[in-house]
RNA sequence: GGGCGAAUGGCGGAACUGGUAGACGCGUUGGACUCAAAAUCCAAUAGUAGCAAUACUGUGAGAGUUCGAUUCUCUCUUUGCCCA
């Protein structure tokens, strides 16, 4: 290199890949004498190519983990694929493909860009969850859990596809149709596997208050997702031709049952079999099935009622009997699939109220209004309670909870509860490419577990995917097995991807063991994962379901040294781009475009003007993709890392620019072109004077990035790095002590170089230095100045600085204040009634 | 509708426990080098007034606490996310 001025980043960036692979510089081991950092970050589906936020997410993990390997702590940091999924299902449809083949492809593929990007992985803890070696041990862990009564089988409503035939998670509902088919999702009955993440719904929650290094949004989150509520479980007495006695009901405001005007029960409750017959309630019902399961599908929707033959009874009001409706709003998962509906106080009772003609009572008053009346819509703030005999006048909802929760005790006709939002988890999914669920049926569908000796069950690999629906339900062969000598049918649905990914940690830290998932020392040593980074959107269900599985397994297991997964939590923003279209209103991509100055052309076309859109986070859809692949190529993985990090905070949005990327670019370019410099003004060996100027700016330097790491302030620390180079390269001007140039760049060399490895670790070669491995200790005695800048202000505002020794006293500072002849004019003539006086800082002069 | 955030130059953003607002980068302008361009280097760059020194205004709006508020409190506006 030292002949050629230019940096080659191609040659230094191949050679020092190849040397730490070669070198397996960042193979981890147990190390009880040393403390343990556990840096993770959310690890790729292998969709094709990595993208920007691939990028992103793993570059702010790899400054993390190689800061704290310098620091001296053991790492580990590792790196693995989330391989099952739909997107392999689909390209094997779509291209006639085998889903195993095309995601080894994406594979090896991402792997090799991930290894182009420098990244400090124990690559030997690789892991792949469609391998057997994974899934095998995940289905132990399904059996143990079933043993455990964790896991069992029921009947459920589902969203329904009907055009691709299979069950849709909620978050794939949009506007109630399938996000990929477009189809009106239904509702469909399913005998489903569940985990019982409920059983946790309390833990999970008080726990949440324990991670502290958390950021708060996302336990706001989860808080609001648990959704724990106080209320009261009601037994209405029910009149009517039908053999029905009671319904139970859940309800946060029994306070409001002066205003009861109606009982809403699911579609699906137990009366409706009395109902199964009637053609009006089958078309009732059909109508209802249009409606997804979301909660947001079901506010939007309309409401929709079936009048039943029943009446409920007020239990504030032996004498009011009120109608019951079957009504399309109720779920029968949520509570007990009863309503009671209060028109007055809650909307879309009062919607279906004014819909069905009943009566809507005013029982709560805001505080400040007299002669309250609710009448074009429902009241549901705070208030008074009124209309309502023995509770008027009590604070709404504080006090009457309460108050009407003690009065249905005592009257024994409802009892405090405590309900939950969170919900079972639904795993069962009707595909191919997962996790076959270790389970089959005797012909009577009674359940046989696989037994443990013959897992995995292994998904079979020559198989039709031209099909509709799940392709594993037509391969009669595989689904046809003999235990002891008796005929089974083989569980068809296959386990959600996100049960893959909810104990991945795990195996990171013991990926080779056979027997068993994880060996209980090593994840006792690593675990729990110290610093964990990924994306907002899985603040909820990823996140959750972890902590679950971590629940569930130590389940009856007192062997675990921790229970919550991540101590630490780092939510990182998304990468955008700027958004294209031509003038028919087609997208167009950053390389169709070309701008002069403001004005933005086709290339191709120079004539046709671009309409530039808002900046958005980078979809194909909208075609705003920048490949990293020709990034890295064209600028270099150090330079990629350093932009990708500079433009703003890391857990907030950040715009792609060109010309961000050219400024990241001729960093690492200027910034070889110090070394060299500095090289050259070490062997002048000049040796006089100390050079305090350096050792000040240098220990400064380490005090604030050290500073910055640790407050995930990487946008600060390229700042701070592009301060140094400007300080340096002006600094060498001047004659500079050739042995503390060489110790002080020494320094600065190391805290570079979590953030441009490459670069730097061919620059620390060059200078031969020993001992790099270890992060520098500020010299304090290098933190403080003899001399400090003393803002002096009249009457609040800044007049002045003056530069003078530390540690003045108010007198003396006084006196120079008197000297200082910008101050002349502001204390000629006045009298002075006060100085406020900060040490080393500040003098405020009030006149 | 409820909860949690955010708002600082042309842009992205910085500012430790209240104490010099605008670090750093991008962009823009001017200059040097060049036949020319690119690259590179130098300088300027919150606004208004001024040749200038300098003065005044200024961190979404309004109030409050304080000697002093981007920072703390209240109200409002806009906006993002989550939940309905």
């Amino acid at each position: 290199m030292e002949q050629n001025n230019r940096y080659n980043f191609k040659i230094v960036e191949d050679k020092w890949q190849k040397f730490w692979e070669e070198n397996k510089s960042f193979k981890t081991e147990i190390k009880k004498d040393k403390k343990k950092f556990y840096c993770l970050e959310m690890f790729p589906y292998p969709s094709g190519k990595i993208h920007m936020g691939h990028v992103r997410n793993y570059t702010i993990g790899d400054v993390l983990s190689r800061y704290k390997s310098l620091e001296g702590f053991n790492v580990l940091h590792p790196m693995g694929w989330d391989s099952f999924g739909l997107p392999a299902e689909n390209a094997a449809k779509q291209n006639n493909l085998n889903p195993k083949e095309w995601t080894e492809k994406n594979i090896s593929i991402m792997k090799s860009q991930l290894k182009k990007l420098g990244l400090s992985i124990d690559w030997d803890r690789e892991i792949s969850t469609c391998s057997e070696d994974y899934y095998k041990h995940q289905q132990i862990f399904f059996l143990e859990l079933y043993e455990k009564g964790l896991v069992y089988r029921k009947e459920n409503f589902v969203n329904w596809d009907p055009i691709d035939e299979t069950v849709l998670a909620n978050e794939q509902v949009i506007d109630g149709k399938g996000w990929r088919s477009g189809a009106i999702v239904q509702r469909k009955k399913l005998n489903q596997w569940f985990f019982n993440i409920s059983k946790f719904s309390e833990d999970l929650l008080a726990e949440l208050d324990e991670l502290g290094n958390w950021p708060n949004k996302v336990k706001v989150m989860q808080r609001n997702w648990i959704g724990k509520s106080f209320g009261c479980e009601l037994n209405f007495k029910i009149e009517g031709d039908l053999p029905v006695k009671n319904i139970k009901c859940f309800t946060t405001r029994p306070d409001t049952l002066f205003g009861f005007s109606f009982l809403a029960i699911s579609p699906d409750h137990p009366v409706s079999k009395y109902y199964e017959n009637e053609p009006e309630f089958i078309k009732f019902k059909e109508e209802c099935s249009k409606t997804g399961t979301t909660e947001e599908s079901l506010a939007l929707a309309e409401k929709i009622g079936f009048k039943t033959s029943l009446k409920a009874i007020n239990p504030f009001k032996e004498n009011e009997k009120v109608p019951v409706y079957f009504a399309n709003f109720v779920l029968m998962d949520y509570g007990f699939g009863a309503v009671f509906g209060c028109p007055g106080h809650d909307q879309r009772d009062f919607d279906f109220a004014k819909k069905y003609n009943l009566s809507i009572k005013t029982v709560v008053k805001p505080k400040d209004i007299e002669n309250f009346k609710v009448s074009t819509e429902a009241f549901p703030g705070e208030g008074i309670i009124i209309n309502s005999e023995f509770l008027d006048g009590l604070e709404a909802p504080g006090q009457s909870v309460l108050k009407a929760i003690e009065i249905l005790q005592n009257r024994k006709l409802g009892k405090e509860k405590i309900n939950f939002r969170l919900k079972d988890w639904g795993v069962s999914r009707q595909r191919y490419w997962g996790c076959p669920i270790p389970v089959a049926y005797d012909e009577n569908g009674t359940i046989k577990t696989i037994p443990k000796d013959d897992l995995p069950v292994k998904l079979p690999e020559n198989i039709n995917h031209n099909c509709k629906g799940n392709p594993l339900d037509y391969d009669e062969n595989w689904k046809t097995i003999y235990i002891d000598g008796k005929k089974y049918f083989r569980e068809t649905d296959t386990l959600d991807t996100f049960v893959d990914s909810s104990w991945y940690f795990l195996r990171f830290c013991s990926p080779k063991n056979s027997d068993y998932g994880f060996d209980l020392d090593e994840i006792n040593y690593w675990m729990p994962v110290d610093q964990y980074i990924g994306g907002v959107e899985h603040a909820i269900l990823h996140l959750l379901y972890s902590r679950f599985f971590m629940r569930s397994i130590a389940y009856e297991n007192d062997k675990f040294t921790f229970k919550e997964p991540f101590a630490g939590l780092f939510t990182q923003g998304m990468v955008c781009h700027e958004t294209y279209k031509d003038e028919n209103n087609n997208w167009l991509s950053p390389d169709e475009v070309d701008s002069k100055g403001k004005n933005y052309f086709i290339k191709k076309n120079p004539l046709s003007k671009v309409i530039v859109g808002p900046s958005e986070s980078m979809s194909k859809s909208k075609k705003n993709v920048i490949d990293p692949e020709n990034i890295i190529k064209n600028y270099g993985a150090d330079a990629v890392r350093f932009f990708i990090l500079s433009d703003s905070p890391p857990e907030k949005d950040v715009q792609w620019s060109e010309q961000g990327m050219l400024s990241a670019y001729k960093f690492v370019q200027k910034f070889w072109g110090l070394h060299l410099k500095i090289k050259k003004k070490i062997k002048l060996k000049n040796e006089k004077e100390e050079d305090l100027v350096l050792k000040k700016f240098t220990n400064q330097l380490i005090y604030k990035i050290t500073q910055n790491l640790n407050n995930f302030s990487y946008n600060v620390i390229i700042a701070n790095m592009h301060e140094t180079y400007n300080f340096l390269i002006k600094h060498l001007d001047k004659k500079s002590n050739s042995k503390d140039l060489n110790e002080c760049y020494k320094k600065i060399l190391i805290i570079f170089s979590p953030v441009l490895p490459h670069l730097i670790n061919e620059c620390l070669e060059e200078m031969v230095y020993e001992n790099t491995n270890s992060w520098p200790t500020v010299e304090k005695k290098y933190l403080e100045n003899s001399k400090v800048d003393y803002v002096v202000q009249i009457n609040g505002k800044k007049r002045s600085v003056i530069n003078a020794d530390k540690n003045l006293d108010q007198e003396r500072l006084f006196d120079l204040v008197k000297n200082d002849k910008l101050l002349d004019k502001y204390l000629k003539n006045i009298s002075i009634k006060k100085i406020i006086f900060v040490k080393n800082r500040l003098m405020n002069i009030l006149v």
